[in-house]
This record gives C-alpha cells, sequence and structure tokens, in this order.
DNA sequence: TTTGTTGCAAATGCTTTGCAGTTAA
DNA sequence: TTAACTGCAAAGCATTTGCAACAAA
C-alpha cells in the first residue's frame, strides 16, 4: 500500500505498462506474467499482481470481476465506459451509456444513497463468432 | 453439477433456504454457514456451498461477486432487476431499469452481438450510515 | 544513503473435491 | 435397494505477504 508516495519507473514496471497496451482484451494477471515470460522478461508473479493492483488504485487501468474470483485488467481510456464483451472469443468493445449514467443518478437520489458508483458489463456472442 | 435430474429437499437444503429467506441482504456462503450454525442447525460448509451453487444453476438465488473473489448470494425474485448496495451497511435495494434493458439491446444490435445479457451493480453509502 | 521495489517461498482465504457413510424415494 | 446427499478433510486456485537482496533518487 505505498499510498499517493513516489512511484518508481523501474523495468518490470515498464514492462508490464507495455504488455497492458500491447493487448486488446482483459487480461489476468497471470496472462500478463505468461506474456512477460514469452517476451523474455523476467518479472516475478507477485511483482505482476503488486504493480496490476497499484495501476487500479490510481486509475491507469480498468478491474473486471472474473466468476472465478480472479480479475482481469486492461489498460482502459479514463473516462468513464463500459465493456460488451464477447462469451466465446473474449472480444471486448468499449461503449459509453449516457442513459445509463443518468439512470444510475436517478435511482440514487431517488433512494437517498451518496457517493454512487456503478459497475456494468455486457455479455454476448459477437458476429464473427456467431458464424462459425 | 447435478443436471436437472432430481432435488431432494432435505434438511439441510431447507435450512439453507430459511436461513436465505430470512436475510434481506446479500450473504456469502460462510455467512450462511455460520448463521446455521447460531441456529443449532449442524450443516456442513462444503454442503453450503454445494447447495448455494445448484440453486444458483436453478435461478433460485442472486449471484453477486465481491472484490475478494467471494461470491455473494441471495434469494430473488425472478423477474430480472439490479442491485443498489450500501458500502457501508450492505443494505441492498432491489431496483428495476427500463432505461438499461433497452440500452443494453440498443448497443448489443449496433455492434452485433446476439444473446446479450448484462451485469449491473450499484454501489453507495444510504441515508442512514451518512447521518453517523 | 535512503526508501521504494523485487523475487521467492510461505501463507491466506474462498471454494471445490474425493470418499465413505447417510438418507430420501 | 438405489441414487442423491452429506460431512470431513484434503486439495486447488488466485492472490497476498514477510523478508532479505536490489536499485533508483
Amino acid at each position: 500500500m505505498s499510498e499517493s508516495s513516489t512511484l518508481r519507473p523501474t523495468r518490470q514496471r515498464r514492462a508490464i505498462t507495455e504488455a497492458l497496451a500491447g493487448a486488446s482484451d482483459f487480461q489476468s494477471a497471470q496472462d500478463i506474467h505468461d506474456s512477460l515470460r514469452q517476451a523474455g522478461e523476467k518479472v516475478g508473479l507477485a511483482t505482476v499482481y503488486r504493480t496490476l493492483q497499484a495501476m487500479a488504485d490510481a486509475g491507469e487501468v480498468d478491474v473486471l470481476q472474473g466468476s472465478g474470483g480472479e480479475s482481469a485488467y486492461r489498460r482502459c481510456s479514463t473516462h468513464h465506459h463500459h465493456h460488451l464483451v464477447c462469451r466465446s472469443c473474449g472480444r471486448t468493445v468499449e461503449v459509453t451509456g449516457p442513459a445509463v449514467e443518468s439512470w444510475a443518478e436517478a435511482v440514487a437520489r431517488d433512494h437517498d444513497f451518496a457517493e454512487v458508483s456503478h459497475s456494468l458489463e455486457l455479455f454476448g456472442i459477437c458476429a464473427d463468432c456467431r458464424q462459425q
């Protein structure tokens, strides 16, 4: 938990950042660890976890909760948005939903809740996967 | 994974169902196990997990993915809806969002995705928790 | 030098499973 | 009797943490 102290740009940190930049879809910490391995970069698994967590705290990456207790990370634009994920191939599309945002706020107001945030993910089968 | 075979109404099964019925909010498998313990019902933790999973498969309960790799269960009305959960006390309110449903369908259509489902949860601080 | 970082291995914590005994049908 | 169900304890997994060696500032 290194608060907002000093973050050092180390080799490992850079490698992980690049691995995320190169991937188009969500990847688990272990996926990233494997990628780095194959790319010849030696980075400890614990370091991958720690770094990913730090990046998530800093809002540099998005976190998606898998159903098996594992988290998937993805480098993301900073503005608020959601994802449409293909259940079959994992392809991900970034989507925004103004309608949802305002709806969420209205609901929160109705029930007198403050500091409302929301998590929303859409799942389906993409056109490509349907064809075969 | 006992498909659509025969489901037997046992003492344990009943106890778990009642524990869920008595609770108003989401509870983890372990929470339920504890409740049963205190209520004098002796049910194995593994059984609680197996039963909860079976009920989830049957659509009798809702499953919420916690951030720490743990699942929370709740007896739920069968119609489609979402939840507004208090981050502080855990109080849960069931909400529906016609706007969200139609938005989700529209997005899916735009990107040519089929069989679209979505998971949506709202989190905030309820009025009671804010007062203290 | 000082302090954040890293790697490894050990330790967590939640959930699943193997197996033998138990129970509903 | 038979096929599910149960409990216990032993895995299984993803993730976290302690600690000594390291590296950036």
